[in-house]
DNA sequence: GACAGAACCGAACGGTCGTACTATTTTGGA
DNA sequence: TCCAAAATAGTACGACCGTTCGGTTCTGTC
């Protein structure tokens, strides 16, 4: 053990602290989302990390806040795999194009088993005032916010309609996203990512500019 | 107390077991929905009802039979004031309306202080094999050929088009569902109702017969 | 290589969980 | 009115919960 490679020491290395923290909300990411984030369990955590459960605890000096810990690296990772790399894409239309497709591939991303941990909270706290709540209330409204900007860029680009109402428009994404989890998880309907396509082509459809049906 | 008027002895009184069961699945419904099924607990729920918590135990032999329990409740009350009444409505787009109508009133019926116990079940069980997870799926699953069946009956009539999916309108359906009960009780959006029927009607009218628009 | 602080462990606390057993009370038909 | 059956209470158990605390081991800097 003693013999281990230690992380070369480029770019200001890492305290060992902020290795194994970071090794923990990881796990905990993936277990929260199969397993909730009341019924996720310190003990457990500390099992499946070979730690004790007072030393993985010391990182965290209460189990809230490693629960809004946990949601934060999430927020993180949601940025950086949907709405940074979508960003890239064409203003207008393509944009709200692949906000939408990665935002479905990040729902069933390999390192979410249990989907979308904001999908889980959302219906997990929906009566749990506290500052875990919010920040989900937080997150979420961001991320309708994002879904409304960019459709509200393709109404100025001439793709959307002009009396396009775009918060509404990301209110329906929601629920096609909403649905799709409903659909792929709990009734493992293999369909789930067609009728997720389905839905948002004919949204899409009922927003275009009359210059761009098709 | 002992001078209590008894029910009177019509069509075979329940017995006193009978009653007491009632009433805490009653009670427990309510609580479920907003605490969750898993956050749900014996000993609450006999201090809300004044009772010992062997006593409520013994009306059923375990929790997870409880929950069972709690379900089949709630899905008898969900056909008796949404199915039923909504068959009452006349043959194809009518009855579609009363059905979704009536489900939107259902999600936020006073007796459900935290909403369907459905949709939080989809989420908080999605990932739980078991005998309530699979009744949740049925449940679900009943609904959703009940809604598809409606919006057969519609395309039969001549109200909707002929080439509809009825199950993918089944899934939109569902979507909307989702995003309201998103929007109203996590986001406390005032406008959720508004944009449920909104997207409702869109929905709707992408379904209609060519002779029928408006 | 010493030493301060960070990281981690083990044991223990009070509490609550679901469940099992045994009494006791209440109910309702004969 | 009596009495078996049904309903409820009481108590206890073992497991696990989040959290605390004092001690041990490791890390990184001078």
């Amino acid at each position: 053990m003693a013999t281990a490679n230690r992380a070369p020491a480029r770019a200001r290395a890492a305290s060992k602290g902020e290795q194994t923290r970071e090794a923990i909300l990881a796990h905990a990411l993936g277990l929260a989302t199969r397993i909730g984030f009341e019924g996720l369990t310190i003990g457990r955590l500390a099992d499946d990390l070979k730690m004790s459960k007072s030393g993985l605890f010391a990182h965290f000096r209460s189990k809230e806040a490693l629960q809004l810990e946990i949601l934060k690296m999430a927020g993180g990772r949601m940025i950086e795999s949907v709405v940074k790399p979508a960003l890239s894409a064409p203003r207008g239309e393509p944009r709200v194009r692949a906000l939408f497709e990665r935002w479905l591939a990040w729902e069933q991303s390999p390192s979410l088993p249990g989907g979308c941990p904001f999908m889980a909270a959302s219906f997990e706290l929906d009566d749990r005032p506290g500052p875990v709540r919010d920040y989900v209330v937080q997150n979420l409204r961001d991320w309708m916010d994002t879904l409304a900007g960019a459709a509200r860029i393709a109404v100025s680009e001439g793709h959307f309609r002009a009396d396009l109402d775009c918060e509404q428009f990301a209110h329906d994404c929601q629920g096609i996203g909403l649905a799709f989890v409903h659909a792929s998880r709990l009734m493992r309907d293999p369909k789930a990512r067609a009728r997720a396509a389905s839905a948002f082509e004919a949204l899409l459809a009922a927003g275009l500019a009359p210059g761009r049906r098709r």
